[in-house]
DNA sequence: TGCGTTAAATTAACATGTTAATTAGTTGCC
DNA sequence: GGCAACTAATTAACATGTTAATTTAACGCA
């Protein structure tokens, strides 16, 4: 009897948080991962991460943009995406603009090099997709995305 | 005419990957950066980033662990986890504790102050925790939970 | 016993996450 | 016009993510 604490093991005098079966961040991260596992490897040998892949993508889509829109809609921290910035850049595959009615902004678009890039990849990625919903089911993601999108907005309220 | 090109807007002459929204490792990401918004800022008031909480919730939880079986339960790759560890073992938050039968092995375990500190935080994440529950509905969070645990079994299938 | 192989954990190196501080440009208002 | 307040973006500093390399210990087997 010294121990007979099992799965549900912490004590029931401390205080009780949910076991982590029950957590949510926990959740969306594992499965998060478990996507990811497979699209990471195809994008490590097209030497890109997938923060990386994330820019590209969205510019492909959007032509220009500029840094605080590109943040956003890529869903990375502006000093991240100064960063990969630099480094796409660097690489020719991103070209920036000046903004001429404000010095401070500039527009970022992809470069010949980037489209063409972005033109071999993204097949790829479309191919890992359509397994994927060929595995799990149309129906099922339906509702994933529809459940996801529902707690982003149920979240964010009350927030700020 | 010269823009038509609006959400959808990636040319059909190239290649086409589905646009942003319909990306799950996006939509996953989202969700979770909504939701993980305010957990972050109640742990930081604690003194702890996301994974350190984590790692202390896995102890909390299971009482002692190998550093394998603490990395598969944190959700954290040995490298990170090895940093992590480090750290709450300097604050003196963690113990280890050598496994005689294999000299390779430590098992970890919290101290005293890393009981009191779960102790201590755990009340807020709960009701944080609760509060979701109660914003978004218990049902649409079962059902959620379920969709997660399906897909991450859906695409671990077919992986080595 | 000795040695090649495997395994657990850490370290190394570089990219990104996160918050605070800084830089440079813009705007409002006097 | 000039200055304070504000804004966009970057830089700084430290923590984690990711893969490869390294270290140390255990194991298998001749």
């Amino acid at each position: 009897m010294a121990d007979t604490r099992r799965q549900q093991s912490h004590r029931e005098t401390e205080s009780s948080l949910r076991p982590l079966r029950r957590s949510l961040p926990m959740a969306l991260l594992r499965a998060r991962e478990a996507v990811m596992d497979r699209f990471r490897r195809m994008l490590r040998q097209n030497g890109l991460t997938e923060q990386q892949w994330r820019v590209i993508r969205v510019l492909a889509e959007y032509d220009a943009l500029e840094v605080s829109q590109l943040a956003r809609h890529s869903v990375l921290l502006p000093p991240s995406l100064s960063r990969i910035l630099k480094f796409l850049s660097d690489k020719g595959l991103v070209r920036r603009r000046a903004v001429d009615s404000d010095q401070r902004r500039s527009e970022l678009s992809l470069s010949v090099a980037g489209r063409r890039l972005f033109q071999r990849v993204a097949p790829r990625s479309e191919l890992m997709y359509q397994d994927i919903e060929q595995t799990f089911g149309n129906e099922r993601l339906e509702q994933l995305y529809t459940l996801l999108a529902d707690l982003e907005t149920a979240v964010a309220r009350g927030r700020n």
